[in-house]
DNA sequence: TTCAAACGGCTTTTT
DNA sequence: GCCGTTTGAA
């Protein structure tokens, strides 16, 4: 790596006309230009919803690139999300070219995957470490529940899981917590144990879970300062977004590596900071340049240990710290940020801080309540068509609920209705069942040490190796003290029946065969494709793929789908990087998250969680289910910080949108198969009231119409021809009326389910634009057109009272007249 | 060991 | 209303 240049401006550039940096600066306001040419040791941005961030970020990034203050292999950014880093990546390119090569641009877990990869091997643990996801750590500590019978002290898996990871977070490990807790409480020493046994159980599987990947870390850094300084002397620039939602551990780490190289023995152990200011001491290397971005009002992953004081506390961590406010909002409309000014300002202890722009009012925020979450849906699904009909295109626009069980209803009226959407999150492609056995195979070979992908792959497909077996086999391993996986190699010693032994030394063969490919004994290094070779290999030569085409089970036919799209994966990824690995293609998939795949362009609607959104942005924005229980969700009632924390989470949504914001709410609500009166949110009375134009109101829906089906007659005040404005009824001098809860129990039934759960099946109904028609739930209508193809034709038709609607044939509840 | 049927519990948000 | 777990039978 070649030397660096020296920096050479260092402070403020003076106001002189033309530099470097004109273009970069070119359409920034006053505070934006500070934050992108402020030099110094340290610098938080507060930086607003919409306030143009990432805009600041690749800009003070490019800026530090082309002045060469720092060539890019200087420069660490952190993001939230995998798809941030790609987003800032390109946008930086975008900005310089591709000098940008040689950036660290990632979140907190991939970046310390990199670290722990090349350094492994210092603390007993080799680069070919498997990263277990929540679910593969949850698998293992049910195993240990229940081994030490914890269950009888009223311990789940996923509460161990839990407070294990709230531990780590805080940098805790098992013996730290040993010393600390009180241990003459059985059921502490009983957890403690559970804690000790997971922690070995991952060292021994040369495994490390999410927590892991920056506590280890850290440890790494403390441990073995020479190592520290490494990345101490190379990263000069650390950049760190959303800091708001750091926890502790990744606070930590920030700090490990700002410390001046060469400086540990002074204050180590203490866990003190010891920031000092550029003037250094005595070794004269200066510690690396820090520039955070975050906005305390945006803070939603406390749940997950993120400490908003590392934010609010930033000036006493840092001291000298330039501190640089962006509140001017270039996303929204001056009604949108009003009212999401007016919620968040419910919460007290908060610098406050106003958003404002000067984009105008805008259109008022639209607001709708439906009898059930169905007629809710409907609503969503009507407006979308509306606007698309109107010129939005649909991957301009959003749908957020508060917990994930809610996309269900959406989804099928959205189906139902052919607006094309896609899930963000949600039920993830990695989390199926024949995803994670066919990625056992992989991790079985990639690291043989992992017992758990071993255990898992064992009886998949069935083999008849059921838990006798497994246990001979542990106990065999044990024994002559070799691993689970060497243990295969060595049926006939294990003491099992004829038929058994051959099984497994049949799949002791096949993950023999599948290593030569993917990890040739020759010592020469496969090619990417022989991911998919070897992914191909273990799947057909095993025997899992004959077992599904065998069963008779119509899932198993998707689930065949599923494992030929993983192929896929493989082959896509060994084309994007024509030096991965076995262990690239591993760490990518355990790393990259649903959430993260890229394929915006698509042209669907995008439904996710409240929780996914943020640091995103949509023409049009649809928050539904705002409820009492939903938002805030009824388990954070009782937590401390618990409603400001969902407060917060609703002004993130709110303030994704830039020109439409509609929120909907239901009046019953389904969950667990029950159904139950849903009260109105009380955020939604903290939106001044003249904000919002109610389609129909909390009040409509309980005091008229309330008993009338408007499966029969339509929706009055949906459709294209309505203009919006003047068509609802709107709250006049009141407030939004509060809830009232005695409602006839009669009409909540009434709307609840309309939604059969099967979904109908029309067969290949023909229809013809002019046939006449008639809905379940739209009456009757005449077909304009029909488009699509076989199961996915769709049907374009104008119902009599309902407005024009784009129909589902094969699913839709029609009847052709 | 495997399968089917009944049962109970539960869901906040995620790298 | 769904999931995983438990139970009993083959």
């Amino acid at each position: 790596m070649p030397d660096p240049i020296k920096p050479v401006i260092v402070g403020v550039p003076g106001p002189s006309g033309s530099r470097p940096d004109d273009d970069l600066l070119a359409g920034l306001n006053e505070p934006q230009r500070e934050a992108v040419t402020y030099r110094g040791p340290a610098l938080l941005i507060v930086a607003g919803a919409g306030s143009g961030k990432t805009s600041v970020l690749t800009r003070r990034i490019a800026s530090l690139l082309r002045s060469r203050e720092a060539w890019p292999s200087q420069i660490l950014a952190i993001t939230f999300t995998n798809k941030a880093a790609g987003e800032m990546r390109e946008r930086v390119r975008g900005l310089i070219g591709d000098t940008a090569q040689g950036m660290w641009i990632s979140t907190f877990h991939s970046a310390c995957v990199r670290i722990l990869r090349r350094e492994a091997d210092q603390f007993g643990f080799t680069k070919n470490f498997t990263i277990y996801d929540s679910g593969d750590s949850r698998a293992l500590i049910k195993r240990l529940v229940k081994e030490h019978e914890a269950d009888a002290f009223g311990f789940t898996p996923a509460s161990v899981q839990g407070r294990i990871s709230k531990l780590k977070n805080e940098l805790a490990d098992a013996e730290s917590f040993a010393r600390t807790a009180n241990l003459s409480d059985p059921a502490e020493r009983v957890f403690a144990e559970v804690f000790a046994d997971y922690q070995r159980a991952l060292q021994r599987a040369n495994a490390f879970d999410f927590d892991d990947l920056i506590g280890q870390t850290v440890y790494l850094f403390r441990a073995f300062p020479h190592v520290a300084d490494v990345y101490r002397r190379r990263f000069r620039h650390i950049l760190v977004d959303e800091y708001q939602d750091t926890n502790h551990a990744q606070y930590a780490l920030i700090h490990e590596l700002t410390r001046p190289p060469g400086s540990d023995g002074q204050a180590h152990d203490s866990g003190m900071m010891i920031f000092d200011a550029p003037s250094g001491g005595a070794g004269g290397e200066e510690a690396a340049s820090l520039t955070v971005v975050g906005d305390s009002d945006q803070s939603i992953y406390a749940f997950r240990g993120a400490d908003i004081r590392n934010i609010t506390e930033f000036e006493r961590d840092y001291p000298g710290a330039k501190v640089v406010l962006l509140e001017q909002n270039y996303r929204s409309t001056q009604t949108i940020l009003d009212a999401a000014n007016a919620v968040i300002g419910n919460n007290f202890d908060r610098k406050d801080k106003k958003l404002w722009t000067d984009v105008g009012p805008g259109s008022a925020i639209i607001g709708f309540t439906g009898y059930s979450q169905h007629d809710e849906a409907q609503f969503v699904a009507d407006e979308v068509e509306a606007l698309h009909r109107a010129g939005t295109a649909y991957s301009e626009m959003a749908v957020f609920y508060r917990t994930n069980s809610q996309s269900r209803a959406l989804e099928e009226i959205f189906i139902r209705s052919a607006v094309p959407y896609k899930i963000m999150g949600g039920t993830k492609f990695y989390e199926r069942a024949e995803i994670k056995d066919a990625m056992a195979y992989l991790i079985a070979v990639a690291n043989p040490a992992d017992e758990l992908s071993v255990r898992r792959i064992l009886n998949r497909p069935r083999r008849g190796i059921g838990d006798v077996t497994e246990t001979s086999i542990a106990r065999y391993a044990a024994e002559e003290g070799i691993t689970f996986r060497d243990a295969l190699a060595n049926a006939s010693a294990l003491g099992v029946g004829p038929k058994i032994q051959q099984a497994i030394a049949h799949l002791d063969a096949v993950l023999a065969e599948a290593t030569e490919v993917m990890l040739p004994a020759s010592g020469e290094v496969a090619p990417p494709t022989s991911v998919t070779e070897g992914l191909n290999v273990l799947l057909n030569k095993s025997g899992y793929l004959d077992a599904l085409r065998r069963s008779k089970d119509p899932q198993d036919e998707a689930r065949v789908e599923n494992l030929d799209e993983l192929v896929a994966v493989t082959r896509e990824f060994a084309r994007n990087n024509p030096e991965g690995t076995l262990l690239d293609f591993l760490t990518e998939v355990a790393l990259v998250s649903d959430a993260d795949d890229l394929d915006d362009s698509s042209g669907s609607v995008s439904l996710m969680t409240m929780h996914t959104a943020k640091g995103l942005e949509f023409d049009a924005v649809f928050v539904t289910g705002v409820e009492e229980d939903l938002i805030p969700h009824r388990i954070s009632a009782n937590e401390p910080g618990g409603p400001q924390e969902e407060r917060r989470l609703f002004y993130v949504a709110l303030t994704r949108a830039r020109k439409k914001l509609h929120v909907s709410l239901a009046m019953t609500r389904a969950q667990f198969g029950e159904v139950s009166a849903a009260l109105p949110s009380r955020f939604l009375q903290e939106i001044p009231h003249e904000l919002i134009d109610w389609r129909q109101s909390p009040g409509d829906v309980n005091s008229r119409g309330g008993t009338q089906s408007r499966a029969l007659n339509g929706r009055p005040g949906s459709g294209a021809g309505r203009g919006g404005f003047g068509g609802g009824s709107r709250y006049g001098d009141d407030l939004v009326p509060l809830p009232r809860r005695e409602k006839p129990a009669g009409d909540i039934t009434k709307f609840a389910n309309r939604i059969p759960a099967k979904v109908r099946d029309n067969g290949d109904l023909e229809l013809a634009p002019g046939d006449r028609i008639r809905h379940d739930d739209f009456g009757e209508g005449r077909v304009d057109m029909i488009t699509g193809e076989g199961a996915k034709r769709v049907a374009h038709v104008r119902f009599d009272s309902a407005g024009p609607k784009k129909l589902l044939i094969k699913i839709a509840p029609i009847a052709k007249l």
